[in-house]
DNA sequence: TTGACATATGACAGGGTGTCATTTAGAATG
DNA sequence: CATTCTAAATGACACCCTGTCATATGTCAA
């Protein structure tokens, strides 16, 4: 999290420092990316920087978290709009995001230099790595009978495959420069896939 | 790809190379290994390991293609040895991979620091992220008839849906610090489910 | 012995990070 | 208005790491 001086900044400047952040960050992935180029994009002194964060990664973080907290937001709305049919969801839910214009290179950099610890902060948008809150939240707004599980506890594993899979299928489109309309048609067969099982065993 | 020099390196000497740059490797994660710490290790001066590699990743990468060629022939094996079942194959994979004693804070650190380009180089052990010879010798030896798939061309997908899972199945294990036996019934569970379907649909 | 080629070496330039002593600004107080 | 106190701003600097390059060393063949 940011220090307390950088939520007391003044709306704008607070702004411009964001912007610069997410300039830099839009350019080169976290590994790459350098606290001089986004201090000198935002005009201030270096040491204001870590008056405000505690490193590059806090500014990152900080940065993924808000674009993944107006991802959490769409997605709920997704899933209530669509009776709690978790695939149908997922399915508009990846298109609304590799659509997505304003932070093309942001995502793709992030994408294509998902860590474990990106993944985590990312997935919280649509998905829980863990048994938590955010978990509770989405078992209560999916329809499980639409679902081939015989208990509440398989529904967590159903989300950990769909949220692997869809995670690969976000990392492919920007890897291979895929066109949306591309993307989705991979991504629906492998939904597809997903849905009616991979297995029809011995004849 | 190290260079002739490199290659050319007395047997102990390109020994002793190796296995300091596994030691870093192991210590941290490609971004914060430091070629300072290797060369201090394996004895050399600093010129010296840029004779024999381009850069930090070329050293990585070598690593890790060594340790993935030795991975894609104990899958060959199983696989053949499995009668071509592909499920049964990746659980056994799974397990094996996992229970790698010597190589676990190598693994451990390449896991949780999964970038595309990684990714990709790991995936030639048990998969193929592109419709390549990889992916002809392994559909070769996959027998297809235990497959819930139409053509030939839907066991790519089929492929690449086993491989996500299983990523994240790694991940998880060194994430959580999961026992083995932990991570085996985490992945029995997921493998079971891709197997059978998620999907029940309207009643 | 000499020349030619491959390899080894380590000093160094360049660039980036995080810190800290010092300065400046602003609010509160008498 | 002067004074004091605290929060914030600043930029020079120490530190660390990377990749290069001019020079040294070794080897083999003529």
């Amino acid at each position: 999290m940011p220090k307390i001086t950088f939520f007391n900044l003044p709306e704008d400047k607070k702004e411009t420092l964001i912007q610069a952040a997410k300039k830099e960050f839009s350019r080169v992935p976290l590994y790459d990316a350098s606290i001089t180029n986004i201090i000198k994009e935002a005009g201030i002194p270096r040491g204001s920087f870590y008056q405000y964060f505690e490193d590059k990664d806090d500014a990152f973080f900080f940065l993924l978290n808000e674009l993944t907290r107006e991802h959490k937001y769409i997605f709920i709305h997704l899933l209530t709009r669509n009776n709690g049919d978790i695939f149908e969801t997922m399915i508009e839910f990846f298109r609304i995001i590799i659509s997505e214009e304003e932070n093309f290179n942001f995502l793709k950099n992030t994408f294509l230099n998902m860590t474990h610890r990106i993944e985590k902060a990312f997935s919280r948008s649509f998905s829980a790595n863990e048994k938590n809150e955010s978990f509770e939240k989405f078992s209560s707004l999916i329809d499980k009978t639409l679902l081939n599980i015989s208990d509440e506890n398989e529904l967590f594993y159903v989300l950990q495959i769909i949220a692997a899979v869809t995670f690969r299928s976000f990392v492919d489109k920007f890897a291979r420069d895929l066109t949306i309309e591309e993307a989705m048609n991979t991504y629906l067969i492998e939904m597809n896939l997903l849905k009616k099982g991979l297995y029809r065993g011995p004849a």
